[in-house]
DNA sequence: CATGAATGAGTGTTCATTCAT
DNA sequence: AATGAATGAACACTCATTCAT
């Protein structure tokens, strides 16, 4: 059903995701749509959650995969990790985090919330990689945007003439330059 | 009447802001708001059309101000600035990027456009204080979406304990170290 | 729920037919007006077309019933079929000729094309009865527009001072003459 | 001014006829319009009238022309100038009877009633050519309709393959059929 | 007289939601 | 559980008309 959703909402755009039309394309009828959902923003919620543990699953399997590598090894894995998750269906992380509306309190499921987490475990288990003067609700700050707006915009929002390769590297860099300043 | 909006827009959110609403909070009638907006639509736009111009003014008075500045002291003028802009009126501002329908081929007069063409002025008149062999459109792509989200995360994103100005603070370095990384 | 757009129509004219008060006047909610038709103009073609398929019958009955008659007896019995089909509800009629909007391109389902057909079959199978020289389509041409004519006039435009029996009669003597002639 | 809503309903239909276009299309302002007519009725009521006014000055004109001629003859001119006066503006023609609201009361303006008075002219002073004992009355109500009907008919409702020139060659003779019979 | 900005009642239509079957 | 006809509040938008300038 949440495929269906998609499918409109790539054909048609958001204003075309009317809960009748979600029926229909899922075949099933309207009543049964709100047997699963109590109402239509539930529906789009339930979108950005599907969306957002998959992100957290490829973002967390790389950290687990990574649990032996250097910090700069990691690092790249996650950002290259978050790449190839927008990267698998741009179309629709477009989609979601543009026009679908995101539930107003989300704060705490958010991507950013999740990726924060990710960096603590991180740099928690590696803090002597780094000077230790540095105070680490900063650095998490800045390496969650970073990476977050980064990888999306290198999917996304690449000017023209930069090649997905190529904005991937700079990411890449960037994050590098920032840990090691 | 863009006033209006914004009063309801705050008050009640996106979804209270029907047209009737909107000639009522502005004191004037439905005929005369389609007066001057052949749709809704386009009062959204003009909304982030403004809000656009805005920053767009700070962000390029920055750079004349910092003309003589040295390339540290402009990005570190250019990051206050940008979270200058962003914290005259963070509510107005959150509910710009998460709420209020973007035009969908707005492309060119998006703010991360516009900021890419600051940050072209000013590298390009600065090319000797960095490292020649490095690519342009590879750092005008990691500058702009830096600054544009540590910015948006400053003001509205912070973690839980992270004053405002500390998280200016980082994210000034973060872009400096990017620079001469 | 045509009813109620011919109660309306009899009550306040055209302009009182909007869908919600047919909706009110019909004992629905709106919301089925449009279950059932796509849009206002489709509920006013469906007017037409019903009244057309009433007088269509009529016709046609009476084409059956004179199979066996003279075409003297034919006509007389078409002219006064026609004239019955008006007078039945003359008010209807009139308004639905004068007010309600007619589909452009009604072409085709026209009283006229109706009408047609079922003097083609009349003068076809009566061959002998006319003088063998004259031109079929011009005879149609005449036949149609008089018969409409003349039977909507008898019932809607008579003069004053002409009865309802006597405008019959004399049409139905016009349409004899031509036959002769 | 009434050329305005004549271009108007020529290229987009009555439904684009509004007060404010008009004013645009006649290079006035709307105030001016108001100047002029009481409202918008009454516009669509002036361009009747001047199409009315414009068919009984054709009519009238060829009752004088063949004052001398017989009832033939004259009957004969009357179909013709009908069907010329039609033929003139054919589109204008079948808007105004399809599209354009009539005045409901416009009884006593009406086109019919205009050739009524018409034929009363043309057969009063011929009656010794008629058989005395048939009703003026309803001779007057028989070829009103027929004339009226099968000019218009000629000129916007022929049947396909049916030349303007043979359309009108049997309207005349059906007239001239009933005035014998 | 002419203007045209302003008005606002009223329109057609949509769509989230319910509930009897 | 599943259905889908029915609902009706609410919306974006129009346009005849007015009136201060």
């Amino acid at each position: 059903m949440l495929d269906a959703v998609v499918k409109i909402l790539k054909g048609d755009g958001v204003q075309a995701v009317t809960t009748n039309r979600v029926a229909e394309v899922a075949g099933v009828s309207i009543g049964s749509v709100y047997q699963y959902f109590p109402d239509k923003r539930a529906i789009f919620t339930a979108l950005h959650e599907r969306h957002l543990q998959e992100i957290g699953r490829i973002v967390e399997g790389k950290l687990v995969d990574h649990a032996a590598s250097s910090l700069d090894d990691l690092m790249r894995g996650l950002v290259e990790a978050m790449i190839q998750a927008h990267a698998a269906d741009p179309e629709l992380h477009e989609l979601l985090s543009t026009e679908v509306p995101h539930r107003a309190d989300m704060g705490a499921r958010d991507i950013e919330v999740r990726l924060r987490g990710a960096f603590r475990l991180a740099l928690a288990s590696r803090a002597s990689d780094l000077k230790p003067a540095r105070d680490l609700d900063r650095m998490l700050f800045v390496l969650t945007h970073m990476v977050e707006a980064l990888s999306h915009g290198a999917v996304l929002r690449r000017p023209p003439r930069l090649s997905l390769a190529a904005a991937r590297e700079e990411a890449v860099r960037a994050v590098l330059a920032y840990l090691h300043a």
